[in-house]
DNA sequence: CCCAGAATGGCAGTTTGTGCCAATTTGACA
DNA sequence: TGTCAAATTGGCACAAACTGCCATTCTGGG
């Protein structure tokens, strides 16, 4: 056991592991209500050790982590993939694309979502998982638009987005699940990127 | 005791001793690091009991808050009262004549913002923070540029201006104390702003 | 001066999170 | 295929973070 380029089979159980226990945590979350959710429950209900959880998160909250992290790259992934042309537009779409292809559909992203911007103790964890996925789409920018220079390599462009699509989202979580999201969010991105030409 | 308008001598008290508990800890972290201080040190140094800690602030990381929206508030206030008329410079501005005012001055704030963006269990605080004077600073926005309208009673410019603030921000405490605030986050809110234009 | 309501303190008890070590599993290499 | 160092895991015991409850103190109006 050497040299793991980061996909050995013992890294991709573990993966596929963490990935189990968030599931578990968003279940249990949605039938009792994640403040009724002790880790004691989590491990009981995902078959790791106490121990073993905490190798996995950091803290209690962070069981989310995978599963933001896989939202946010598929969000990138729709993104670069994407057809449209104007930045705004395609942002938009792929947010709501994202939310479509969410394990279960729309309305368990909306529920989900729901869930974890709704606890004072899950929020920091949802704003992080917002801050680190900026890196990650800078990136996705740069390859979409490559002409983009925001001085910061598409870094500055990333967080504004990211920011609107944060506050689109939240805008949507509050209200029915069926709300057009893309105009939703359109409109906040575009306002957001050039609010000094209107 | 009845209809308190939220300034009530006991009210003022309150707000003094949490603000006390919070310089406190801030002090202590510099001492010995955040993750050497724990709650029965901090309520050993300020006075209080660990009951009252837990009623004034939620969870141990949030004995910083009090400290937060101190500087949040000062920068609107600074922002509100600038002449500059250009929307980007006077964010920057604003941004580092806030820094000047932290108590102790730019080095003390250099050192705590140091402190704060180096933990990671501290992050999420400044970042909720960051969220949290959303609302505040779009209200500045709204007294300051009624012109500028984003459809969203400003609270997207603001969501954009603090993100370009917060990245500004980041790379100025990475790097010496007396760099040029300004000028890195004038260039940073400009290009937030606007990078369709370039 | 009195007293209802608010703030505080003190525990006991629960939950969260960690240090340490022994047992198990993995996968490169002979 | 068998061997073995490295990595993963589990099980305590324990430290630290939190909470519920109630008795005590403090506040400030009548």
């Amino acid at each position: 056991m050497a040299a793991d380029p980061s996909s050995t089979l013992t890294a991709r159980r573990v993966a596929q592991t963490r990935r189990e226990v968030a599931e578990t945590a968003l279940t249990l979350s949605r039938e009792r209500g994640w403040d009724a959710v002790s880790v004691a429950d989590l491990v009981a209900a995902s078959g790791v050790s106490t121990r073993t959880f905490y190798r996995y998160f950091a803290r209690k909250e962070d069981v989310f982590v995978p599963l933001l992290e896989e939202a946010t790259g598929r969000l990138q992934r729709i993104f670069v993939t994407a057809a449209e042309p104007d930045l705004a537009l395609r942002s938009a779409q792929a947010l709501e694309q994202s939310l479509h292809d969410f394990p279960g559909g729309l309305g368990e992203a909306h529920r989900s979502y729901g869930i974890l911007l709704s606890h004072d103790d899950l929020e920091p964890v949802w704003l992080a998982a917002a801050v680190r996925a900026e890196p990650g789409f800078a990136a996705a920018l740069r390859q979409a638009f490559p002409t983009l220079d925001d001085g910061h390599d598409g870094r500055l462009a990333a967080a504004v987005i990211i920011s609107c699509q944060r506050i689109a989202l939240t805008d949507w979580v509050a209200g029915p699940a069926d709300a057009s999201l893309t105009r939703l969010a359109e409109r906040a991105i575009r306002a957001g990127l050039g609010p000094l030409e209107s």
